[in-house]
DNA sequence: AGCCACTCGGGTACGATGTTCGCAACGGAC
DNA sequence: GTCCGTTGCGAACATCGTACCCGAGTGGCT
């Protein structure tokens, strides 16, 4: 109990010797159920369900709920990869990219990550190759260190404030047009209020960015002044 | 029902007859939970029980545990205030320090705010008074808006980063020592393997920051970027 | 003053969840 | 063939969010 190691991914997992799920599948699947119908979705029960096996079993290869949750993340992180080309502005906007394309891939993952301590194996390798690309801009680990912290902080933080709306309307149930339409006498109302002048000129004045275009521009901010402060 | 609107600050509250709880004793009550003792922690029948009312009775003033989240998400902004001087770099900081100690305060918003729209009458107060901090820097709204998109999203990012080893202890129960001890020996490991050199420079040469050091650092860098590209 | 319609508070109950217990069935070792 | 550890899992428990329903109390009208 007391040598037994508390991290997660450090625990040896069992193999299966009949015809057994296996962590992997248990993971691949509750992914699975996770992207298609929201974290709520992944229930034991149903887990177990859409593996056709009983649900007391999976407490064989898994702890718990929240301990599958852990393992769904880090497995979630295997399908980045980035080369390290040495120019070190190219390079960390690959590796931004990748975590911004698996964010959006995977809707659930920005309420799960705060909270939880990137230790797994993937998210180590992640965080690793970060490093390398922030290795171009300066040999000072300290500062490479602030530099990739910067640039993910950013990345998460961007993206979770674009994931924001699609996830309440998928919450809601609503169809997209049906959420508009709640929103936008909302909307006029707080406009006609007369109270918010800035955020009224943002919304009627205001050209509308893609999410591309925002998330580029942020990070085009980002990379300019790490690379001023790091110079 | 279709002309109810959707939106949950939109509603109009009732207000009690009798010795009524009232909506804002309950959210004020869940907050404390939640603060107290984790977001999990704050059911129904517990917000009752700690209110002295029946659980059921929270349905006339609630709609569901999930709207009570909407408020209590708002309500927590009603604390934040900053002072429009004109000096942009100033005020954006301002606004990005309140948000920080916001977070931090009130660890379980950090989850929660991923996934939902921030429509609220005290998040747009928020909102309103970013933009107008950013309006000292550039005319051009839309430019405004995103430098304020921008550096909220680095801060809420960074405090997520910094959220997550604080939260994890939180959720295993353990004491700091015991949490320290049971991933020392794992990164140990980690280091051994040698597959991840810069990471292993980074724990055994780096320098450690202060949360506090970390986070100026990157809002700093975020602030010269944005300077750069709405100059 | 008297009455009625309406609202409020809340006990009870239902379905679903995460997790534990204990047992039956299996498989490799000897 | 026998045996023992291991596996899969049915059943049960505590707890959750929430709907239903009714007694009690109130405000407004006559």
């Amino acid at each position: 109990m007391a040598d037994e190691p508390a991290l997660v991914w450090a625990k040896e997992r069992r193999s299966p010797r009949r015809q057994a799920p296996g962590v992997e599948q248990i993971v691949r699947t509750a992914i699975a159920i996770a992207d298609a119908e929201g974290l709520p979705a992944v229930s034991m029960r149903r887990v177990a369900t859409d593996l056709g096996s009983g649900t007391a079993s999976l407490y064989r290869y898994v702890a718990s709920r929240d301990e599958l949750l852990d393992l769904m993340i880090d497995e979630v992180k295997a399908a980045e990869h980035t080369e390290i080309t040495g120019d070190w502005r190219a390079d960390l906007a690959s590796v931004a990219h990748q975590v911004r394309l698996t964010l959006l891939r995977h809707p659930w993952l920005s309420g799960e990550l705060p909270g939880r301590p990137a230790l797994g194996t993937n998210s180590l390798r992640r965080h690793e190759a970060a490093l390398a690309a922030a290795a171009g801009l300066t040999a000072d680990i300290t500062l490479a260190a602030g530099v990739v912290d910067t640039v993910l902080a950013y990345v998460f933080g961007t993206v979770a404030q674009e994931l924001a709306e699609l996830q309440a309307q998928r919450r809601s149930g609503l169809t997209k047009e049906q959420w508009q339409a709640s929103v936008g006498p909302y909307i006029r109302d707080v406009i006609a209020s007369g109270q918010y002048p800035q955020f009224t000129r943002r919304v009627v004045e205001g050209e509308e960015w893609s999410a591309e275009r925002v998330f580029e521009f942020g990070l085009n901010c980002v990379l300019d002044g790490v690379a001023a402060r790091a110079g």
